[in-house]
DNA sequence: GAATTCATGTAACTTGTTACATGATTTA
DNA sequence: TAAATCATGTAACAAGTTACATGAATTC
């Protein structure tokens, strides 16, 4: 599982709450790894619990109380260790709904297929415009942190969204071209046998 | 969750025990959703307990009895509201150790990452022929199971597989000219600097 | 003689998801 | 005045993973 190890590498940059440490998931490590709100706080108890991290209340007046997480050098170790340690299979399993749902689609009319991959056209376009918009910002944001080689592993990881949005966009275009292709076929033969189904009758 | 409707779906061609839904899932379904095999037996006493399959056990001799899994008309029913209720967002979220690893990777020496990225290259490389491998072998077994149909379908599936893979070995091949350019880099500015530790001790 | 195949699961544990609860402050 | 932001979590449930248990037959 990488979510506990995520986590002991945001605070690597900073001391954060679990809150922060949402916001900063959903803009970065979100692309490739999701976390539920929920989720953090309950791995960040456990972190704590293994002496990874350990924390201390910031009192707020005007806002409820920040509980601010921090790397102890055990939670380094551990970190250390486990980035040297690549797992013996690098591809993770893959859990893709929209292909379970085509692969059984010969039960739906073809033009239902073809509104969704259309409507999944446009979820990935709009997908890689934001991606895209990222790549400028990744420099000043390392820079920000005072940690500006970060920034060429950063682009890495992004340009490996992008490879994969702009091959699955294409995918998308062809697969709603041979359905179209498709459709043109059947109703060509549909109307082939209503011919000859004509024919039969006028006889 | 696709699971019990993938089950669903596998069974609307033919009836199976646990074990044989594994077999087909693991040479279908697998590419794009994985299931263990407790896991099916799991989804079955669920489906069965919902009426949408019903079993009966066949007694063998020599190997173990076989509890045969059919689905109801119920079960159809629900596989095809299923199908016909597409989700609001068609993407669903990615977990990728691999990028995990790499965005925190400037804690590693960049040889090392590059020998990752080999191996990822690798892997990929291999699981792209297996997947260029299968597309001659759909049209025959769709035929052998009485539904040419499908092809069509799992056909795009499998491009989709084919695609992905193609832009990630070509993600991974820059990504190594990039590390390789990093580290000429890297050794240019080391020998420079040690160039002035020299003249600064000659003097 | 050892590993794989066939065939059934159960149990324990870990992760992921969703809903609930609180409550002031700021923005639209 | 309604929604979003800041900030904490807990609880319950759903799914995914790993290990255990059984045992004959077949293949290497």
């Amino acid at each position: 599982m990488s979510l506990p190890h995520a986590i002991l590498g945001l605070l690597t940059y900073r001391p954060m709450t679990g809150y922060d440490l949402k916001q900063v998931f959903d803009s970065s490590i979100n692309y490739f790894w999701t976390a539920h709100q929920s989720q953090i706080y309950r791995e960040l108890s456990a972190l704590e619990g293994k002496g990874y991290v350990d924390s201390r209340i910031e009192l707020q007046e005007k806002r409820p109380d920040r509980k601010v997480y921090r790397i102890t050098s055990e939670g380094e170790q551990e970190l250390q260790h486990w980035l040297e340690q690549f797992p013996a299979v690098l591809t993770t399993p893959v859990r893709e709904e929209l292909l379970v749902r085509i692969f059984f689609a010969s039960r739906l009319p073809l033009s239902e297929l073809k509104f969704q991959l259309q409507r999944f056209l446009r979820e990935r376009q709009s997908s890689l415009a934001s991606h895209e918009s990222i790549g400028d910002m990744i420099g000043a944001y390392a820079k920000l942190l005072d940690r500006p080689d970060e920034a060429f592993y950063w682009m890495l990881t992004l340009k490996r969204g992008i490879a994969n949005l702009k091959a699955e966009i294409r995918w998308a275009e062809e697969s709603i071209e041979e359905i179209e292709e498709r459709e043109r076929c059947l109703a060509e033969q549909e109307s082939k046998a209503a011919d000859q189904t004509g024919n039969a009758t006028e006889r």
